[in-house]
DNA sequence: GATATAATATTAACACTGTAAAGTTAGATT
DNA sequence: AATCTAACTTTACAGTGTTAATATTATATC
């Protein structure tokens, strides 16, 4: 009989559940204003029932953030199809990351910088989606290396200075809206710009 | 009669104390995790009087934070003296605020990331010591562009550029301490170095 | 020196937080 | 029909930021 897993598909629903409403709080309002009893109230259970489903609030944001991530690498993965220059597949995949952490600000933050605060492990471990994220990002320098588009450089220190660049504008951007930015779109394209222009060979 | 001054100066002792108390606890153990009951612990007063100093926790956040930029600005500004090369100017000043970054990271995370989400203004307004941060780096970039060594950029645009840079790779370390970066020196050089590279005429 | 006044600090309280432990209920298995 | 089990809720605790009312102390005035 199929009731274990009609049962077993319930409580996963249940679990999205508590995740779209934690997202949506979280996002909406940030998570340290959000409560245990606030989301509980949005999906009409007891606030002790989320525990059944996950170990505590960090564990939770956790989750969200993994969401996030996915989200994150299925944008990215869009893109890389068609493209033959790896130079300016590599451009269009900075502007991408930006504009993702521009059109979900609080999600990025909760992703790359809230939950680093209560998660000590990183995420990027061994075969996870933050791990895939950089691995996405590895390729694509490397075949710029490859191709001696770039200078020959560690592809481990290209990669990482090319994400230092691109969460550097995104944060301040997200962070410092009222500051006399230069005007975003062309300060994004500077930023991807002078970076790779820094790392052409 | 110098009472009232005593008084003003002792005032002023116990608000230096309530903040010193802050920063260490808010540094050492994340702000989330301080109370305004431990700050008051620590001092030996009641949770309440810290109001009478300071409107509410995110404004005693707030104090603190501005004391950590202009400790970070008198820091840039001891390198300025001693250098007659603009870029190599340039170069120092990012690393020292790297450098700064990394030696108070808690510091760096509270004033550049979660200040931003209590507190909105940005405390870059006019006159404040945030604004004389962004003078000093805006003052180098013109320097080099003016001497030709940098394209004929914009100099906000160029500012922000470099900003970004370091900015990303300092959060980057802070918050993956943990991710198999590139050994840390030649990382932080690698992005001045790669993103002057870029700027260069 | 006694008293009024102002400055400073404290106590008590409120509504809310994350979460552990124990209690309840509904459905499946025997 | 009795029992077991998974899902969920109730209750409770210790701690949170913050306000209002109160108490204490130090100074100024008489």
């Amino acid at each position: 009989m199929g009731t274990k897993e009609r049962r077993a598909r319930e409580k996963e629903q249940l679990r999205q559940q508590i995740l779209v409403a934690a997202r949506e709080l979280f996002v909406n309002e940030g998570y340290e204003n959000i409560s245990m009893r606030k989301i509980a109230n949005k999906i009409e259970y007891s606030p002790t029932t989320i525990y059944l489903y996950f170990k505590d609030k960090a564990d939770l944001l956790d989750s969200v953030c993994q969401e996030t991530l996915l989200n994150l690498l299925n944008t990215l993965e869009q893109l890389k199809r068609d493209e033959s220059d790896p130079v300016e597949a590599l451009r269009k995949s900075g502007r991408t990351y930006v504009e993702f952490g521009l059109k979900y600000p609080q999600d990025y933050k909760l992703t790359f910088v809230i939950r680093p605060q209560f998660q000590k492990g990183l995420g990027l471990e061994e075969g996870s989606v933050g791990e895939k994220v950089f691995s996405y990002l590895r390729e694509m320098v490397s075949e710029c290396i490859q191709q001696k588009r770039f200078r020959q450089m560690d592809v481990e220190t290209t990669g990482q200075v090319l994400w230092s660049a691109v969460h550097g504008v995104t944060l301040l951007l997200i962070d410092f809206p009222d500051f006399p930015w230069t005007e975003k779109d062309e300060l994004i394209d500077t930023v991807i710009h002078t970076t790779i222009e820094g790392l052409r060979a």
